[in-house]
DNA sequence: GGGGGTCGTCGAAGCGCTTCGACGAACGAT
DNA sequence: ATCGTTCGTCGAAGCGCTTCGACGACCCCC
């Protein structure tokens, strides 16, 4: 591996030169840039990613904590995975990947052997053991959702308050009155998980200010769980005309469900499901969504990082707004 | 920041004592040694990553490349990633995440700077660009799949054509003489995808030797090709009572059609998956499968690497034995 | 035509760690 | 006692890069 002295020595400048050439924070003549390039390329030169974070303190690499749990949404968590990687990159940056079982102490373990420049954190609870620790780095962090108290963290994510607002504006002028909202699995509304919470406020809020007569309802994974709901649901609120879904495992046996108790969709039942745009459109008939835009959401956590690493100001919260798409499974209760 | 040269002083030692405590590699007298410690512990000293992999040429970093296309089984490469950063964490090392659109310059990049201690590849194609490049590299490199050419490279996989055979084996013990294979989508053949492949080869050839009466077909995503790969198959294969799956994102849509068509799983047509063991429980019906094992490959994967960076031997190719698990999905024709 | 700037380049220091050679002390064997 | 070892520790060199201050050369303006 040929270092920045071999460099130097084939283009006949100093290694300063070279290393000013690279980073361009001083003006180099044209003629002696291009000798620098030439050796550069010639030698296949690349700077040793160690000595530079040595001498300039910054190491072009950013830290992912994905969640490796099951019960969350895998494919939801790969787009935004790739999402990050990929904007990362149009920055120079790389990516490094933790898993949120180690918890606080792998956040601290990179953050303080100064393996990383900022951190990305998805998955956030509401109390998240690990917001303490996040404020105490000396690294920026952008967090993926929204804890309790967000104070001296910087967070983007969907406005899933706002969607859920979304959902039942669409089915009210469809002309529905008793709607119901199929949650989450129980276990992440006890995680405490943010985006799980934010939408049943604003779907309860919501419900009240449009004068709906709506019920929410967790939905555990598996056809069980989901037989189960749907009897719940039926049960307390009998005459229900739509359904609102916020769990994606649960929309494939939930359509199942529905076909094989013959009632159809839209006709008997609407339908709105808060889920990835492609899924949306993987189930048997495309089903109106409030999309989950990982690769968006993604993308502005890296934006937002990028701003903060050189020290441009930046809100603390931002929401990006729901946009709801209309497709084929709603329509007017037959009344 | 402490450096070691504050833990030395706080310690009353000089820095090479406190490297030693670190490292081990020279013998160190006890109270030195939890005087060392004690330093540490107190003054929250974590050695500078950058620093040591310039003194040192060692990074405690991998890289793993994953394909980030969508036709591609997200779910199988989540657990292949969750299990290579696990296994490498208890090797104590990160994982830097790089996704194959960078191609062979991304990891040219990483090798030559020096961010990575080796190389851990999936989705390899039969003749992988990529896989010269590897060749060149000083770091050692493991793939996740099969080239064509796997000479000077390490590899590690599920053994497909095993796989094939043992699907075959198993409905032909049940009494299936007429057998159809579907298979990946055509894109991904076309790709030259590894796995793919090997498991037509092998589902070929076992055909063969166990005299059956089989076809095999792609199956292009969505209801739409798996109805016309089923329509295919009863055209060129009528009677068929058994069907072998090698295709995650077709298989529910194809469980619904073969409903939907009145034919009954087990009772009239078998089907054996080849897919993650959760994928197969979570359908319908409990299904007959060849596990896919991505943790175990994934963990395969890290060992080999570890054992390669520390100049210990390892066999070229590791085929992992597939095990077909007995469900609910597979019973003797009618006949 | 001399003073003040800017431009382009160099040399040296230093980032925080590992590692090699050296060296005194302690110890067992003769 | 003496010599050779092993043990435990230290000092210094160096890994490859960035960055700061310095310094000619050159240009512009009064």
């Amino acid at each position: 591996m040929p270092t920045i002295n071999d460099v130097a020595r084939a283009a006949g400048v100093s290694p300063s030169t070279v290393s000013y050439v690279l980073s361009g924070r001083r003006p180099i003549s044209a003629q002696t840039r291009a000798r620098v390039q030439a050796a550069i390329a010639e030698l296949g030169f690349h700077p040793h990613a160690g000595a530079r974070a040595l001498a300039s303190s910054k190491t072009n690499v950013l830290a992912l904590v994905v969640p490796l749990r099951v019960d969350v949404n895998v494919p939801v968590i790969m787009q935004f995975a790739t999402a990050v990687v990929t904007a990362a990159r149009t920055h120079n940056h790389d990516v490094l990947l933790l898993t949120k079982d180690e918890g606080t102490s792998g956040l601290e373990r990179v953050a303080h052997s100064t393996m990383v420049d900022a951190l990305i954190v998805m998955d956030v609870e509401k109390d998240d053991v690990r917001i303490p620790a996040l404020r105490r780095l000396k690294q920026p962090t952008v967090l993926i959702g929204l804890p309790g108290d967000p104070a001296g963290i910087v967070c983007v994510d969907l406005d899933f308050a706002a969607a859920a607002a979304e959902t039942l504006r669409h089915l009210a002028w469809h002309g529905h009155r008793k709607i119901a909202l199929v949650g989450p699995s129980p276990s992440v509304y006890r995680r405490g998980t943010s985006y799980a919470e934010r939408f049943l406020a604003g779907f309860t809020e919501a419900s009240a200010e449009l004068g709906l007569e709506t019920m929410t309802h967790p939905c555990e994974p598996g056809q069980a769980g989901v037989r189960e709901c749907l009897a719940d649901i039926d049960a307390e609120l009998p005459g229900v005309t739509a359904l609102v879904v916020h769990n994606e495992e649960a929309l494939r046996p939930l359509l199942d469900q529905l076909r094989s108790a013959g009632r159809r969709i839209p006709e008997d039942i609407s339908v709105v499901a808060v889920c990835p745009r492609d899924v949306a459109l993987g189930m048997p008939i495309p089903l109106t969504s409030v999309d989950i835009p990982s690769h968006d959401v993604g993308g502005l956590a890296v934006e937002t990082v990028m701003k903060l690493l050189d020290g441009r100001h930046t809100e603390s919260v931002r929401l990006l707004p729901p946009t709801l798409v209309e497709r084929e499974s709603c329509a007017s209760p037959a009344s």
